[in-house]
DNA sequence: TATAATTAAACAAACGTTTAATTAGTTTTG
DNA sequence: CAAAACTAATTAAACGTTTGTTTAATTATA
């Protein structure tokens, strides 16, 4: 376990998370971090290394790990099969919710990015989140009570596509359906409800019903 | 209408876009398209007026525009409007599948773009792509066959998402599956047919199913 | 008094763009 | 038709900034 981050280097990682997720990672100078940070641009370079480095940093703690969640929903006996995707689902659109300006990174950096350590653990959350999906949907096709023609990596990317360009959208569909007086907060709930609803209903037709 | 484009012009737009697409726009310089392309570093500017520029003529070339083909879909008499969305469908995976690359620049300038002209076309590609869902489906809706509370936008995202999340990550599903040795053409045709008829099952359970 | 944190300054490299000179291509003119 | 004049295309070099990082000196903390 790596030491604890003293409170400026949490500062600057936070800074940094903010300007990346604005104008990305190449579009935006230590120096810009540094200064938005009130800290002497030295300190990164001091603190992390370098700027890779500081962004290895960021996805270290920012990415999101469903593992442990849906090992308790496999465990758990009181949720059907369905139920147990709905908590998924939920819980998906949550964690992106929760790390939006993290996830506008990862969008990006999907695209562009060259760092092998950066790579290496985009490639682990991709295979992480499909084992996932894999093994809840194997569980209800177990159960006889999912179809068994169902293009798992598909609806995994109806899951994660749905939300991503949800988020990248978001405010878009604000100004287009005149809610800028809506606070923040309420419209992200609003838009968590209906994430939820809507992929919900996806899923319960895609896993449960004839085609 | 702009003049037609020199083959130097155009070997510059393509080797830019290529680049773009990998590496992003702040992460390719002047030196690297002008390198690639073969062609002096100086004609960028001497062409487009700047790098920017450059991307703009590219964002100008390169944007889809579905509205033509939606209006000869309303008027078409001959398909149902649960088929008019199916031809809507197959258009626009096809459109994305035909621009990847310029579909990944794309992805990463809804996030990071601070360019007004770009922001303008991107704004006026989502509202003609918001409204051209709107008019098909209340069109479904007015003949009876679709159902009435269909959260329109939540819909249009999956479609969007589900086609930039499945161009987002080809690459990691092709090695995921083992599918390697395909041939890139054959893994392509793969994929659209794998994309149209999961999407069609979601329009067609969330557009006429009770849920 | 030793170790860590912080600073302003300096570093070389890379950036987008401009310049001024040269070459190529076309048009005008005797 | 050929020479001259003119315009367009192309080049290498230079421009002034900005880039990420390092240095060496200073301040703060233990």
């Amino acid at each position: 376990m790596k030491p604890d981050l003293s409170s400026k280097q949490l500062q600057l990682l936070d800074t940094a998370e903010l300007l990346f997720s604005k104008k990305g990672f190449d579009g935006t100078s230590v120096r810009d971090i540094a200064e938005a940070a009130g800290i002497n641009t030295a300190m990164i370079s001091y603190y992390f290394g370098s700027k890779e480095k500081l962004m290895e940093e960021i996805f270290e703690r920012k990415s999101m790990n469903i593992r442990e969640k849906v090992d308790n929903l496999i465990k758990d006996e009181t949720m059907d099969p369905l139920e147990k995707m709905y908590s998924l689902v939920d819980t998906y659109i949550e964690g992106i919710l929760q790390r939006k300006r993290f996830h506008r990174i990862l969008l990006c950096e999907q695209i562009i990015n060259q760092n092998p350590h950066i790579i290496g653990m985009m490639e682990k959350m991709k295979t992480r989140n499909s084992e996932c999906m894999n093994d809840l949907i194997r569980l209800g096709q177990k159960k006889g009570m999912f179809r068994k023609n169902i293009d798992i990596p598909m609806l995994t990317n109806t899951l994660v596509g749905t939300v991503s360009h949800t988020l990248l959208t978001m405010d878009f569909y604000k100004n287009y359906h005149h809610l800028e007086s809506m606070k923040e907060e309420e419209f992200e709930r609003l838009l968590k409800k209906k994430l939820s609803v809507h992929i919900k209903n996806i899923y319960k037709a895609i896993l449960t019903h004839e085609l």
